[in-house]
Formats: structure tokens, sequence, C-alpha cells
RNA sequence: GUCCCCUUCGUCUAGUGGCCUAGGACACUGCCCUUUCACGGCGGUAACAGGGGUUCGAACCCCCUAGGGGACGCCA
């Protein structure tokens, strides 16, 4: 038995806990069985994927202490494979199956495509695009491939009235509508495969034998099961899982939970205590114990104990774990060494120190002022922003904004962060230092502390957001009618 | 809008036709322990979404309704 996790870099490059989740039961899975579990990269998407977002994941991955398996060597490199490295492989595969007739190219443009789903949306179908829908006559195709347009590969699919079945291990039989599939683009027009291609794909050439997804992958399971009989290979056992859930119940998302797990390392989680918890999330153990480590989890995994209602995100049992993890896992030497490990070590002394020395006329005056890069949550008030000047719905739209613009940096130095803030005060008529001010708090918990954009930098990106999310839930937040406007507001900033 | 998936305390869950007057855990709460706080111990509040079947018997099987979620991209 060989299964894999997919891992895709966020766009904010942030390690997601939703990866870790599937890759914790894919490897459950492989080793309970005794086989392999093995990872592979999808860096198809030239917008999210950096070297750095992928790294932070594997590093992510590996400091929970989940480890894989170095898979057959397929395209020439072990490991989590990259597939722009195997970029030929896609386009062949993909060529094969126009010659075959059963993919072909299309010149459609954006425009085009918009404007056809348009149309079927009006007509109340749905807008799964056909091969039928797609075509253009052959004067338009010579004149567009003549003028060195674009192009994109896209597969053939059933047109007629009729269901794909799917088998699911968890969910039995699904039968999916083949008028909801559409002619998926295989390849890119910069060559690159979409995940369907490459998926189905990669798993043949590494022998998987099994995937365990997210739910979100319904859906395109029957693309999946037609490319699979298109290449004449044997389809692997599916199983989706159910999908982490926001408090609200939506997908999570890091707009209302923080789901990058480097967040919870920074926040003071143990890895252990993060992984159990995970495990709790649509499983238990067959005693119903609430604390496990993952060997135990490995021991005594059965796929069948999954339940199916999406589980919600719980900080709060997820903090009793990790005290549970504390108290009677670790005794004092090695409390001492994590502690050490995480925060209290000489690298970050020296990161801090130079901040805090200009500031300190005792040692004692140290702790008082890094104090804050070591606290998860901050104890905010809404007392603490009352020496501002200005009114607290404006405190709020700048803090509001001030997040957009962190949430979408993704080279996270102060000179870039100093940057950002600045050209938002200018755009909003506002001087730098009357607009960093609520920051100042949001950040560090007092206006009187290191500049905020070294203090953000000390901090990271994962905290440094959370915590101005907190300071505007703490400022009574923002209501939804409310954020719409300042979206608006937002967006016309950027604009001019 | 169309299709798919899901539905047990506020939350995570046990439960696969009789053991269910529905069990455990988090949170909340009462008491005990304690100079304080925490930890720990003992209690309490709190759920089978609704309606129809099938069955001697239904949280569990079937149907309908409702609610929630997901998918409908040159994202994964």
């Amino acid at each position: 038995m060989t299964v894999r996790t997919r891992v895709a870099p966020s766009p904010t490059g942030d390690p997601h806990v939703g990866t870790a989740y599937i890759a914790l039961f894919n490897l459950c899975f492989a080793r309970a069985h005794g086989g392999q579990f093995l990872l592979r990269i999808e860096d198809t998407d030239q917008a999210r994927s950096t070297p750095e977002s992928e790294q932070a994941i594997l590093d992510s991955l590996r400091w929970l202490g989940l480890e894989w398996d170095e898979g057959p060597d397929v395209g020439g490199e072990h490991g989590p494979y990259r597939q722009s490295e195997r970029m030929a492989i896609y386009g062949q595969y993909a060529q094969q199956l126009v010659d075959e007739g059963k993919a072909f190219v299309c010149y459609r443009t954006e425009q085009e495509l918009n404007d056809l789903r348009e149309a079927r949306r009006a007509a109340g179908n749905s807008t799964a695009l056909k091969p039928s829908d797609l075509q253009l006559d052959e004067a338009e195709v010579a004149k567009r491939r003549s003028a060195g347009e674009p192009y994109v590969i896209r597969m053939r699919v059933p047109e007629g009235e009729g269901c794909c079945t799917i088998e699911d291990m968890l969910r039995g039989t699904i039968e999916l509508d083949w008028a909801m599939v559409d002619a998926q683009i295989l390849l890119k027009s910069d060559g690159m495969p979409t995940y369907h291609l490459a998926n189905v794909v990669d798993d043949h050439l590494m022998g998987i034998t099994h995937v365990l997804r997210g739910e979100e992958w319904i859906n395109s399971a029957p693309k999946h099961k037609l490319l699979y009989e298109y290449f004449g290979w044997e389809m692997p056992v599916l199983c989706h899982l159910p999908l982490l859930r926001n408090p609200d119940k939506s997908k999570l998302s890091k707009r209302k939970n923080p789901t990058s797990i480097l967040y919870y390392q920074r926040m003071g989680y143990l890895p252990e205590a993060l992984l159990n918890y995970l495990g709790r999330m649509g499983w238990s153990m067959p005693d119903e114990r609430e604390k496990f480590s993952l060997e135990e989890m490995v021991a005594h995994f059965d796929i069948q104990r999954v339940s199916l209602g999406g589980p919600i995100f719980d900080i709060e049992k997820l903090s009793w774990l990790n005290g549970m993890w504390i108290r009677e896992d670790l005794d004092e030497a090695q409390l001492a060494q994590r502690l050490v490990d995480w925060a209290y070590n000489r690298d970050n002394l020296m990161k801090v120190l130079p901040h805090a020395r200009k500031r300190m006329e005792t040692l004692s005056d140290f702790a008082p002022l890094a104090n804050f890069l070591v606290c998860g949550t901050l104890p905010l008030s809404e007392a603490g922003f009352s020496s501002l000047s200005g009114e607290r719905k404006d405190i709020v739209k700048g803090l509001q904004f001030a997040l957009w613009r962190l949430e979408a940096q993704r080279h996270w130095t102060r000179d870039n962060l100093w940057n950002d803030m600045k050209a938002l005060a200018d755009s909003l008529g506002v001087k730098v230092k009357d607009f960093l001010a609520p920051l100042f708090i949001a950040i560090a918990g007092s206006s009187a502390s290191f500049s905020v954009v070294d203090s953000m930098e000390l901090l990271g990106p994962d905290m440094s957001r959370a915590r101005v999310r907190h300071a505007i839930d703490v400022l009574g937040g923002v209501s939804k009618k409310a954020m719409k406007q300042l979206e608006k507001e937002y967006q016309s900033l950027s604009e001019d």
C-alpha cells in the first residue's frame, strides 16, 4: 500500500493546519497497514509557490513529527518531488490524450469563457463548459494559431445524460452527474499541468494505491476517474476526509481563525499536542482517550473510525490538551529545554537586544520590554486605546487596512513593512505617527515600545497578524456591513 | 442557481437494531483540596434537526423536509 499527501503552498506562504491534518491521516493509514507514506509538492501555480513557501510546509510537517518515506524515483529526484522539474512528462501525457482524441486544444479567451458561463448560468444550467460549447470553427482556430495566441489542452468529457459513480472508503457509492463535469484544462497555457492532470499522472507513476484527501475534492473525482480510464491505468481507492471548520462552520480559513502552523508554534503549543489535537478531529481512539501520541494513533488507527461531520477547530480544547502534555509528559529538565528551544535562547536574545538595549537602565528593565515578544495573546482592553486621539471607528479602520496590507505582504522585513504602512498612511492622508499609534498597542500592548515594524519583524507574520486581528476584536470588531464598506474604500485606495 | 457531502450536549466525540433513563472530554458551573492562583478530586446544567415509514423494538435502516457545508477557475 502506498499513499501520498499533496502539499500546496498557500497564497501567503503559511503552512496550513489543514495540510498537516490530511498528512496525519495519510501517515496513520499507511503505517497502520505497513505501507508507505509519500509527500508531493504541488507547485504548478507560479503565483503561490516559492521555494520558501514550500520549505515552510516541509519544515512544519517535520516539526510536528510527520515523517514521510522516500518514494520511487520518478522523474529523477527522490523525496517530496517537485512538479516543475518534470514538466515535460505532463506535456507528453497531455499530448498523448490529444493524439487519441481524448483531449483537445482550446484557444478560447478568458472573456469568451466568462460569456459562455454567464449564458449557461442565466439559463439556469450548471456552468460546466463542455467540449461542444468550446468549439471554434476551423478558420478561427487556424487564425488564432497562426497569430500565436495562447492555448490550453482540455479533456473531453461525456455530454449526454448520466452519472459517474465514485466509490469512497467512508461514504460508499457516490453518484455524480456528468452534466456537472466540464472540459477540464489539463495543461495550462504556460505549459504547466493543472492539479487534475498532475495528480493522476503522479499517483500512477508513484504507484499510489489509496488517496485520502479533503472532501472538497469529491466533485472532481469524476474527472480523475475519467483520466484513469483514458490512460488505461488502475485507479487508487478514494477516501474523502471531512474539512476542518471555523467556529461559524465555514471551511477553516485564516480570516476567521489562525490557520498557520507557525502561529501555533509561536504561541507555544507543543508539536505533540497540536498533532494529538488534529488526531481528535473527526477521529477517536477505540477507548476514547483524549491524549495519545502519534505512535499510539498509528497502532490503533482504523479509517472507519473517522466521523464525517466537519469538526470545528477549537483552540480552547487544544490549549487544555497542550497543558496536559506539558504537565504529564515533560519533566522539569525537559520543559526547561523546550522553553530554551522555543524562545529563551541566545539567538533570540541577540535579535531583541539591539532594540532593548537603548531603553535599558538596569538589567531588570529587559523583561518588561521584551515581554510582548514571548506573550501569546496580549491582554488588551478597550481602555488601552483610550489615550489615542481620533474616533474608535477610524482606529478600527486603520487597523483593518493595516491588516490587509500585512496579509498581502509576502516578504516580511522591517523595510517592506515600513513602506507598506507609510504608503497606507499617505494614501489616507494621515501622519505616519498617528497611523502607527494604534498598531503599537495592537502589536506591543503599549505605545511605548520598539518601533512597530521592528516588533512585527521579530514577531513574524502570523503572530503579528493575529495581534492586529485581536485588537480589532477588542475594539468591537467590524460588522458585515461595515466590512463591505471598508473593503470598497480599501479597493479605491489602491487604485489611486 | 445547479450538483454533491454532512447532521448526537455550545464544541470535540462514543454509539453500526435491544447493553441508551444516550457515555466520555473541552467550556460553563457547584463543592473539596489550598495562605492566593493554577493543578488535582467529586458533582451539576446540557444533545439524537423535524416528519413519515420498516421492525416486537430505532440515535442506529429507508423516504421526505429543513439546516449547515463544499464544488462549480489557465487555484489547489
